[in-house]
DNA sequence: TCTGGGGTCCTAGGACCC
DNA sequence: TCTGGGGTCCTAGGACCC
């Protein structure tokens, strides 16, 4: 049985959702969501207009200016995406039993069991979704469906803006022939560089060929690009996992060479991060600290600790000892530091009580709960370490 | 020209154990 | 003195996605 899936993708939705919550730029054709014009950061997105002036997003912010310098730039609220993300999963979910949501602004609904109520095809549901959509949100979306999620994503893309596109079942490899292999989920950059230097570029191309002949011709990743060639992919969807990881991270307005600053910085993004793993019922095994150096080389440092913890106190104490050596390498390259970042892995969930907990440890998580409490009706800033707090002071003055 | 922030998954080498 | 193979865990880096 062929799989039934239906991917929804919202239209310029970071743009859309800032046009809805700023009625000044309602009127602004040219309009580029992810930063200030001065921002070191890139565009999250653009609107139509403005990406005909060649703007994409994913692009720095002063390529956009120089490409677009009509163009309004702002910088959208996160909780406003995760908020229209909200009503637009709640819309989903009267549509089909299981919804899952890729990202803020995308989600796959699978339509599995449902060969009696829609025999045919499933596209009068897509229009009732999109006008759902529509009137409860203000945003438009484009729909794909297809027998696997894969096709369902190529098929709403195809469809974009703001329609509809359904391949059903026996379709897949005509409308796959016509599309390049860039194109293809999982295919990025440097991979469809690579296909190209040795002579593929379209996905009709490696229809053709036996997966031996591929295999000799690109080596190992012959099976899984065959298989996205001929559209088979998970027909079924699974419902979302708990996390794997969990981070902060920030690029600075100015390359940095002070360690003290990095430092408050880290106790800043290990609270945000321990508060999240918490609020999940989850411990880490790992920490990992990330560095980006001014000429934008990346480096990791992660420490696995022996008993998995939700407390800033212990994943800070681990970062601790990783930070100073990290730096002095950046030191030693002549680099101020970029970027900064924390973040926990190896997650598993929080135990539930531990009767031989040393007495110390209660006592953190006792404080740790308090604080907790304050900042839920407070905010995060409610509660500070006295280390961040002297170096606000000294930022401000 | 200057490259975000949140993730997932994969690879490869080394330590360690049996 | 020279030396196996498999499994697991850990670390670091990188590709990719939205």
């Amino acid at each position: 049985m062929a799989g039934r899936i239906m991917h929804v993708d919202l239209d310029a939705f970071f743009v859309e959702v800032c046009r809805r919550r700023r009625p000044e730029l309602r009127d602004v054709p040219l309009l580029v969501v992810g930063g200030r014009r001065d921002s070191r950061g890139v565009v999250q997105s653009a609107s139509y207009d403005a990406r005909r002036f060649g703007v994409r997003s994913g692009m720095p912010i002063a390529q956009a200016v120089r490409l677009c310098p009509e163009a309004t730039f702002v910088q959208g609220t996160f909780d406003h995406y995760r908020q229209a993300s909200r009503t637009v999963r709640q819309v989903l979910s009267r549509h089909a039993p299981t919804v899952v949501m890729a990202s803020l602004d995308e989600g796959y609904l699978d339509f599995a069991g449902t060969e009696r109520l829609y025999p045919v095809s499933l596209l009068p549901v897509a229009e009732a979704v999109r006008d759902d959509i529509r009137r409860e949100t203000g945003l438009d979306c484009s729909i794909g469906i297809g027998t696997s999620r894969m096709v369902a994503k190529l098929a709403s893309d195809f469809a974009k803006p703001r329609g509809l596109c359904e391949v059903r079942a026996g379709w897949e490899h005509g409308f796959l022939a016509g599309l390049s292999l860039a194109a293809l989920p999982g295919i990025g950059p440097k991979e469809a560089a690579r296909l190209k230097s040795l002579g593929l570029q379209e996905v009709a191309q490696v229809q053709c060929l036996s997966e031996e002949q591929l295999s000799r011709l690109i080596g190992p990743s012959a099976r899984l690009l065959m298989r996205r060639a001929r559209g088979m992919g998970s027909a079924t969807l699974r419902p979302d996992r708990p996390a794997r990881s969990v981070s902060r991270e920030t690029t600075l307005p100015r390359d940095s060479r002070d360690l003290r600053q990095l430092e408050g910085l880290l106790i800043r993004f290990v609270g945000l991060v321990a508060a999240d793993l918490r609020d999940q019922g989850l411990v880490a095994r790992t920490v990992v600290l990330k560095l980006r150096h001014s000429d934008f080389r990346t480096v990791t440092r992660r420490r696995t600790l022996d008993c998995p913890t939700d407390l800033d106190q212990e994943l800070m104490g681990a970062l601790k000892q990783l930070l100073p050596p990290a730096f002095q390498e950046a030191v030693r390259r002549r680099q101020g530091i970029r970027l900064i970042g924390a973040s926990a892995t190896g997650l598993e969930p929080a135990a539930p009580l531990d009767l031989f907990e040393p007495e110390a440890r209660t006592r953190l998580r006792a404080l740790t709960r308090a604080v907790d409490v304050v900042r839920d009706r407070y905010g995060f800033d409610a509660v500070q370490p006295a280390r961040t707090l002297k170096s606000a002071r000294r930022r401000r003055s």
